[in-house]
DNA sequence: AATGCGGGGTA
DNA sequence: TACCCAGCATT
């Protein structure tokens, strides 16, 4: 078999018992310091699904108050399909990344429309929902409706790669079909909700990215990165891992702008002045200008307009002659 | 493969 | 300051 002269299935390559033993050690672990999240304590799949929406690229210490609070205004799946949009968007702040308030109240809708109001229960289901990917549709498989699938985040695909292949570096990091192949290779029979959690639990507590606390870590003895670590007495591994992260950037550093001067920042801006008017009010363009910078003049306006255009296409404002407001 | 998209916490 | 974070869609 000379099938493998490439890297494809590092899963080949793993001994069965390193496996068992990193599935228990974790299991055992996650039993004993799970975090209390009010996401684990709850299979309604739309308080799963509003879960992650907001967790995408956000951190679960931020999303915990705001969570409550939009079950509170948008208990139901119908309640928030029925909702004004500005309403949702208005809920949203201070998570960012604002579209996701909009596409997840057109998730509803469209569950609504299409599924009967029921959240598909598998991944193909899942992925056919606009601003659900490949880990929001296994998290939701999986944590709403108990299905035996693997799912990658960032935390999950980190410490995968630290127990299974070694200290992270850019020649070994697997591309995102390799690395979904090794989670599913690895997801322990019946476990795979206490094993995503755990993993994911892992990775924000011990597991972290760049000072990770391997001293308190209960993977020592099965985990690749911490073999390797020890052998060469690297420890403490945080500042092994900052150096290399500096090594691996220099070749893609850049001099970025100042955010205060991006498109991002300003369409931030907009829609949090938006955010103050009066429901149903709108703002003409040269009012709103000179309120999301001081400097604002004439020569600007095309500028704004690409803004607030760009704006109205994402669905996040609404946009007509006489002015601009959220939709 | 690269880029746009927010905002707050932290070393 | 720069980096980090339960990603996704678009190009």
């Amino acid at each position: 078999m000379s099938m493998d002269s490439q890297p494809s299935s590092i899963s080949s390559q793993l001994a069965p018992d390193h496996i068992t033993r990193a599935q228990s050690d974790l299991l055992r672990w996650y039993a004993a310091e799970q975090r209390d999240l009010p996401w684990r304590r709850t299979s309604d799949p739309y308080a799963i699904l509003v879960s992650e929406i907001m967790l995408q690229q956000t951190q679960v210490d931020r999303v915990l108050p705001k969570y409550q609070q939009f079950l509170s205004a948008f208990p139901t799946l119908a309640d928030l399909a029925v909702a004004p949009t500005a309403d949702v968007i208005n809920v949203w702040v201070p998570l960012g990344y604002n579209m996701r308030a909009v596409r997840l109240q057109a998730i509803a809708q469209q569950v609504m429309a299409q599924y009967d109001g029921r959240i598909p229960d598998t991944v193909e289901g899942l992925l056919s929902l606009k601003g659900i990917g490949r880990y929001t549709a296994g998290a939701i498989a999986c944590f709403a409706y108990h299905k035996q699938v693997a799912t990658v985040d960032t935390n999950i695909r980190r410490v995968l790669h630290r127990i299974f292949i070694g200290v992270e570096q850019p020649e070994t990091a697997l591309n995102d079909a390799a690395m979904l192949a090794l989670a599913e290779q690895v997801l322990p029979p019946g476990e795979a909700y206490n094993w995503n959690q755990a993993l994911m639990d892992m990775g924000a507590t011990i597991c972290t990215s760049n000072n990770p606390r391997c001293m308190a870590c209960p993977l020592q003895e099965p985990c690749k990165a911490y073999q390797e670590m020890s052998q060469h007495s690297l420890f403490p591994s945080g500042v092994v891992l900052r150096q290399m992260r500096k090594v691996a950037e220099k070749k893609t550093s850049y001099q970025s702008q100042p955010f205060t001067s991006t498109n991002r920042y300003f369409r931030g801006r907009i829609v949090d002045l938006l955010r103050s008017l009066p429901a149903g009010e709108r703002i003409t363009l040269t009012l709103l200008g000179p309120k999301i910078k001081p400097e604002y003049s004439d020569a600007d306006q095309p500028w704004l307009q690409r803004l607030v255009s760009g704006l109205a296409k994402d669905g996040l404002v609404d946009y007509a002659e006489d002015g601009v407001r959220l939709p």
